[in-house]
RNA sequence: GCCGGUGUGGCGGAAUGGCAGACGCGCCAGACUCAAAAUCUGGUAAUGGCAACAUUGUACGAGUUCAAGUCUCGUCACCGGCACCA
């Protein structure tokens, strides 16, 4: 009889001896065909691993061992995102530097992994908040300045009343932070922005080559927000300058009945001496700029606004006088800042109209445009629209387009919704920005001897309340002299955000030691793109862009070979508590990995994860779920008591369902089925049970099947039934295709498509013996009797259907 | 409002247009045990029937097909994302 399975006893062990065999090292051997199999590093906070954290990581495990068996030279690297604020955060709260909480938060992140017996190429761990990282950091960060691609602006930005800190775009969610909760503002601030907008279509024809879930690449469309219209010039009625509008809809522009501009328009500053109701416009406007997104996004539904007394523009088609509002539902932030308005036929304008009493002139057909905006343009005719008249909308656009140019007045334009990246923030712990202020030369780069510019120690990590950086207050640090012409300069203080280490670490665990470059040539041309990477949706617009952005910029410099970082982009649905909500202390729902792994092992833990759901979608957590998984692997290892010395191969009753098992688990795991791939081993152990044996050959190829996902126990097992080599080293067993068909299958017989029989037949069955084994049945002969059979439908191996009248 | 996703037993979930509910959980029964747990074996969609069997059944309503969870059209509900983007 074989001991009782005890995961606490063998999982160390076989870390351990992983470890001191260095089995998962990723070979320097270029010649091998490589794989490269990545998860999102985590941000090692204080709290340690969540059971979220497993299910992708478990998932790529198996990938990445499976494809070790499969020959190939692997890499599945494991590092630390550690610059943040959180780790800030508990900083300042417990007086202890962030350098030395990052270090135990790592050193807790590893412990847990490591337990996890993930394969892990732990020789390659990069760490975001190590100078020898971020040099690298600062060094691409100088190439794009070098580049232009990096500016420093005044502008309105999204600023945390709660964090003191600037926030991207991206960060700022409903209105509020994405990290804190609290209100976000608007505050006009110099920032260091990257100027991704100039890669908007880079990016998004980069996603017609990727294989990434749709979603991923739904998402990215939608926030790059590309839209072709045009550019329209509307003169200002007795003055040389003119309004340049966008416009997606050229074509109806003879229904243009007033204009809008923002409030912020630089025009209206302009004529301010020939505005009569000026102090209604300022009033507006300051009322405008104290609100915040939040209050926008709320107040959405009902326009305000206020007409600008005495400036009219000039419809450029047909020379008429219209009147120019400013309002709030103008973003300066997009097209130019002004449009013209057709309240027949946008929604917005529409409301605008009826709420001011503005003229609505119908210019496409097919609605009823006092009563609702018809913006339908599938359908529908040009009409008050002098030479666009009787024109279909797309064949308007041309015409008008072509007009415009023609004329000198427009142009075909395209827009973005995608905006610069603010990517200064007024904090410690993030990589210093490597530039100096010079009052003669401006801003200039440090020299690249310099790097990595250190993060100097500080006395406080605290945000001062003027909103700079608490490096700010390190005169010794800031003075410093212009590398340019040796004059006095001071440096900047502001850091970069979370996303900048991310942006990269891909291309440098490729060649983590590499003092000369963030990566040598031949280990990138080696290594990338990434074959299979897995993250949260979450990261869709933040990390899966800015590092896509920043991966084409070194494309263009010629530092890396691939146009695309990943090859593959899949994501993972969320964990949730046994209650179907979202884990969180405060539902008291959370559960610990380190319980898990105490209780039941390792194996079962990896095993359940994989077992819960479909991997793309969330799935509630279950403890009775994860018992039935310790089961499971508890009948198999049980079956070494089973095992039948004497056969080595597979017993002739189970050889197809053998080759089935191997071709459904190596699908399967390909495909992100891990659930219906360990289903089908559970349904082959059952197999085993029921015959109570199985052959040598049988338990072998079930073992390394089952490796990648309980790699600790059939590690174990392997070495009881006296194997010589370890299982890691082994050889993924192949399927034969035509040892999967089963000879005689059961078909169902339908009788006007319901079920009355099942038969048995061979594959190559003929029609006509299939109806004599089926007209045996009872059932069948009853439900045709007395009636004439009008077709029948015989599918070799799949059915047989009578049709009766 | 727009975009995406999901909807199947008591529960988690399976099903290249071809026997709906694989596999697991739970539950019921049997074996083992003094007993319990663990383990092993069998059963388990609903309704009716002692039964064999019959009927119904994949959110709802139509349709295509010999055959629909799967395809088409429409409706509803829930989840996620975006949202005055001209």
């Amino acid at each position: 009889m074989s001991q009782a399975y005890s995961p606490k006893d063998i999982e160390k062990k076989w870390q351990d001896i992983w470890d001191e065999e260095k089995a998962f090292r990723a070979g320097e051997d270029y010649n091998k065909p490589k794989y490269y199999a990545l998860v999102e590093f985590p941000y090692p906070s204080g709290q340690g691993l969540h059971v979220g954290h497993p299910r992708p990581y478990t998932a790529l495990d198996i990938i990445a061992r499976k494809k070790r068996l499969q020959g190939y030279n692997v890499l599945y690297p494991m590092g630390w995102d550690a610059f943040g604020l959180p780790t800030e955060n508990y900083a300042i709260k417990n007086k202890i530097h962030p350098e030395v909480v990052t270090k135990n938060n790592v050193a807790h992140f590893k412990e847990q992994l490591k337990s996890l017996g993930y394969s892990f190429n732990w020789d390659r761990e990069v760490n975001t908040t190590d100078p020898e990282y971020y040099k690298w950091t600062q060094w691409i960060f100088l190439k794009m300045f070098e580049k232009g691609l990096a500016y420093k602006t005044e502008m309105p930005i999204n600023w945390c009343t709660s964090c003191k800190v600037g926030l991207a775009n991206e960060e700022v969610v409903n209105g509020v932070c994405e990290r804190c909760g609290n209100e976000v503002v608007r505050k006009v601030k110099s920032q260091w922005m990257l100027k991704i907008t100039a890669y908007a279509d880079k990016l998004l024809e980069g996603l017609e080559e990727v294989d990434y879930i749709e979603k991923v690449k739904t998402s990215q469309r939608n926030w790059i927000g590309r839209s072709v219209g045009a550019e329209v010039d509307f003169k200002i009625a007795g003055k040389e300058d003119s309004l340049k509008i966008f416009t997606t809809r050229p074509d109806t522009l003879f229904g243009a009945t007033y204009m809008v501009i923002s409030p912020e328009h630089p025009l209206v500053d302009k004529y301010k001496e020939e505005i009569k109701n000026w102090n209604e416009i300022i009033a507006y406007r300051e009322t405008a700029a104290k609100k915040s997104d939040f209050e926008r996004t709320e107040l959405a539904k009902e326009k305000t606004g206020v007409m600008v007394d005495g400036l009219c523009a000039v419809n450029p088609v047909n020379g008429k006088e219209i009147p120019i509002w400013i309002s709030d539902y103008v973003l300066m932030s997009y097209g130019t800042g002004a449009i013209m308005a057709v309240p027949a036929h946008d929604e917005r304008d529409w409301d605008f109209a009826k709420k001011f009493g503005l003229p609505i002139i119908e210019v496409v057909a097919g609605g009823e445009v006092q009563e609702k905006a018809f913006t339908d343009v599938a359908t529908g005719k040009l009409v008050n629209s002098d030479f666009l008249d009787g024109l279909e909308v797309a064949e308007a656009k041309k015409k008008i387009i072509s007009w415009l140019e023609e004329k000198g007045i427009g142009k075909q334009k395209v827009n973005y919704k995608l905006r610069d990246w603010v990517f200064s923030r007024q904090r410690y712990w993030g990589e210093p920005i490597p530039l100096v202020k010079c009052e003669k030369c401006g801003y200039v780069p440090i020299p690249e001897s310099e790097l990595p510019l250190m993060l100097p120690k500080v006395d406080s990590y605290m945000p001062t309340d003027n909103g700079e950086s608490p490096l700010a207050a390190m005169t010794d640090w800031v003075n410093t002299t212009c590398p340019c012409c040796g004059g006095k300069a001071k440096r900047e203080t502001d850091t970069m955000p979370q996303w900048a280490g991310s942006s990269w670490y891909f291309l440098r665990y490729t060649d983590p030691h590499n003092t000369k470059e963030f990566a040598s040539k031949e280990a990138l041309n080696y290594w990338m793109p990434v074959d299979w990477y897995n993250g949260g949706m979450e990261h869709t617009t933040l990390h899966l862009l800015y590092s896509r952005f920043w991966h084409k910029f070194l494309y263009d410099l010629g530092l890396v070979t691939t146009k695309e970082p990943y090859q593959k982009r899949t994501s993972h649905g969320m964990i949730l508590g046994e209650n179907g909500e979202k884990m969180s202390k405060s539902r008291g729902n959370v559960v610990n990995p380190d319980d898990i792994v105490a209780e039941f092992g390792a194996d079962t833990l990896r095993t359940y994860e994989m077992f819960i759901g479909a991997f793309e979608l969330s799935a509630a957590w279950s403890k009775e779920g994860v018992k039935g998984c310790r089961r499971f692997l508890e009948r198999v290892w049980k079956l070494q008591d089973m095992v039948d010395e004497k056969e080595e191969g597979y017993s002739k009753e189970l050889e197809t369902k053998m080759h089935q098992t191997i071709k459904k688990v190596s699908q399967d795991f390909e495909s992100l089925k891990f659930n219906t791939a360990i289903a089908a081993m559970m349904s082959l152990v059952n197999e085993f049970y029921r015959l109570n044996r199985v052959t040598k050959g049988e338990f072998k190829s079930l073992l390394i099947l089952l490796n990648p996902v309980a790699p600790h126990m059939t590690e174990e097992i392997w070495q009881i039934i006296g194997e010589k080599e370890r299982i890691y080293q082994t050889v993924w067993p192949e399927y034969e295709e035509e040892k999967t068909i089963e000879n005689e299958v059961e078909i169902a017989v339908q009788v006007n498509g319901k079920v009355k029989a099942t038969i048995k037949v061979t594959l190559e069955e003929e029609q006509d013996s299939v109806k004599e084994k089926a007209m045996q049945a009872a059932s069948v002969k009853g439900a045709v009797e007395n009636k004439t059979i009008v077709k029948e439908i015989y599918i070799k191996g799949k059915i047989y259907n009578i049709v009766v009248k």
